[in-house]
Order: structure tokens, then C-alpha cells, then sequence
DNA sequence: ATGGTGGATGCTCCA
């Protein structure tokens, strides 16, 4: 089973991105962010035609939007909402094998990394919590769970170009990187890309729009991520960060991560 | 220290 996870940064600019990249690398399950789009607007056909019939969205007009687009029949479709607002952010599945997969977009934080003075930072900090605290109680480690998306936090030094310039920038602050520990603690879940590719190797899915030449300067961060609970770590396969993305026409500033899963 | 770009929307918000 293959799993892509993608901020696309608006799915009908970048629809035709999206067929050429499930035409290049076929995934069985892709994971999209920041659709941007009402669901009544998705353009669901365009993926069935390619053989993607199975579709789960949960859209809003203008900002955020999640999206599970399938080659893969699956059930137990879950939207929940976080932080008392319905600003979709989150969708999940059960597939073939009993797999869950969870699809987040976490808040990005605004610019201040000071919860007092900036409440998108609050929010964020506060998303992370609740997310915590969900998985704490409602699965268990023994549970087939794949947690993937964008967290908007980058959480080690060779997940930024410049750990010593970014640690108080937002997406890189310890109590951002101390957040997303304490949700990785809760089922012992394992970082599908960190596993194939080890510090202190450089790894980054996100490049501003404003830099001048974002491949020469290559100030990323690895913002987004795939992972999975310990029954599923014996399966994983590949893992990459499709960097060539970022290259394309009109590209989105996330590029797609992907994982393989060797399943029986 | 600052501003740089991009998407959706509708004369501004968010990243």
C-alpha cells in the first residue's frame, strides 16, 4: 500500500498537477491539505476517471480543506472537528488490512511564537494538545494507525535548513517540536521518512514562495509527514519526498511525501 | 530589519 501525503494548495488550481502525479507514481491512497475548496465544488470526476473512484472530502470555501482520494475502497469515513471549530482540518478512513488512516492540516501559527500575543500561535499549540489527547484515548498502540499530513512543525535540525536561525521561528520552536514529541508518544508512532532516512541527512517537503530561487538558496523545512504505530513498522517499504515537485508549473510550496507498505 | 510570493476572495485574509 502505497500512501502519498500532499499540501496541494488549492485542488482545482492544481488539479492537473495532481493527475500527473498519481499517473507518475500511482499511489493506492492519496492525503490532501489546503484544498481550498467547498465539497460541493471538488472536482471528484477528474479523479474517478483515472481510476481514483473512492473519495472522501471535507472542504470549505476559501482556506484549509481535506481531502482522501482512493483506489482502494474504504469505510468508517471520520471528519472530526478541533478546538471547538468546524475549519476542516482533519478526515480518516479504515482500509483493506484494517488500516486507519488519519489525513491532518495543523494550524500553521501565525508569525509570534508567544501564545499571549498571538492567538494563531495558541491555537496551534492548542490543536497539537487536543490531537494528543485524542489518540491517547481512543487508540491504542496495538492499533493499525497511520497518521499523516501537513503538522506544520519541523521537528529536528536536520529537518531545517539552519536549525540555529529558526529556532525562533515559528514551525521550529521547542515547544512546537516538544508538542509534536509528546503526540508521538502516545501510540509510539513511528516517522515512516526518518526511518529510511536518518539524521543527520537534510530532508525538506516545504520551500517559501519568496525566496528567489528556492532550489539554489534550498531554505526548506519538513513540514510534512507519514507515520505509522508499531504493528505497521515491519511493513514499511520506501520512503521518499518527491523534491522535483517544487519545480513544476504553478507548483504548490509543499511537495508530496510518500510511503510504501509491504503488506502481506 | 525588512520584505519578498501565491491562492481565494471580493476591496483582505491566510500561509
Amino acid at each position: 500500500m502505497r500512501i502519498t501525503t500532499w499540501n496541494i494548495n488549492s485542488v482545482r488550481l492544481r488539479i492537473g498537477l495532481a493527475l500527473k502525479l498519481l499517473d507518475q507514481s500511482r499511489p493506492d491512497v492519496l492525503c490532501l491539505q489546503e484544498t481550498k475548496c467547498p465539497d460541493e465544488q471538488f472536482p471528484f470526476e477528474a479523479f474517478r476517471d483515472i481510476g481514483y473512484k473512492y473519495i472522501a472530502v471535507n472542504g470549505m470555501k476559501a482556506y484549509n480543506g481535506v481531502a482522501l482520494i482512493s483506489r482502494v475502497p474504504f469505510e468508517s469515513e471520520l471528519a472530526l472537528d478541533w478546538t471547538e471549530r468546524s475549519d476542516c482540518r482533519h478526515i480518516s478512513g479504515v482500509f483493506p488490512g484494517d488500516i486507519e488512516i488519519h489525513n491532518f492540516y495543523v494550524p500553521a501559527g501565525g508569525d509570534e511564537p508567544d501564545i499571549e500575543r498571538n492567538d494563531k500561535f495558541a491555537h496551534k499549540l492548542d490543536f497539537m494538545s487536543e490531537m494528543t489527547d485524542w489518540f491517547s484515548s481512543n487508540r491504542k498502540k496495538s492499533d493499525k494507525v497511520v497518521l499523516v499530513g501537513d503538522l506544520n512543525i519541523a521537528p529536528l535540525e536536520s529537518d531545517v535548513w539552519s536549525h540555529k536561525q529558526l529556532i525562533k521561528v515559528v514551525s521550529h520552536t521547542p515547544i512546537e517540536t516538544l508538542s509534536l514529541t509528546r503526540l508521538q508518544e502516545t501510540l509510539n508512532w513511528i516517522d515512516t521518512t526518518r526511518l529510511i532516512h536518518p539524521e543527520p541527512k537534510k530532508l525538506y517537503s516545504w520551500w517559501s514562495y519568496r525566496a528567489r530561487d528556492w532550489s539554489t538558496s534550498d531554505k526548506g523545512r519538513r513540514l510534512d509527514h507519514i507515520w505509522v504505530t508499531p504493528p505497521l513498522k515491519s511493513y514499511i517499504g520506501e520512503a521518499y519526498i518527491l523534491r522535483e515537485a517544487r519545480g513544476w508549473e504553478k507548483p504548490s510550496d509543499h511537495v508530496p511525501v510518500t510511503t510504501k507498505l509491504d503488506l502481506d
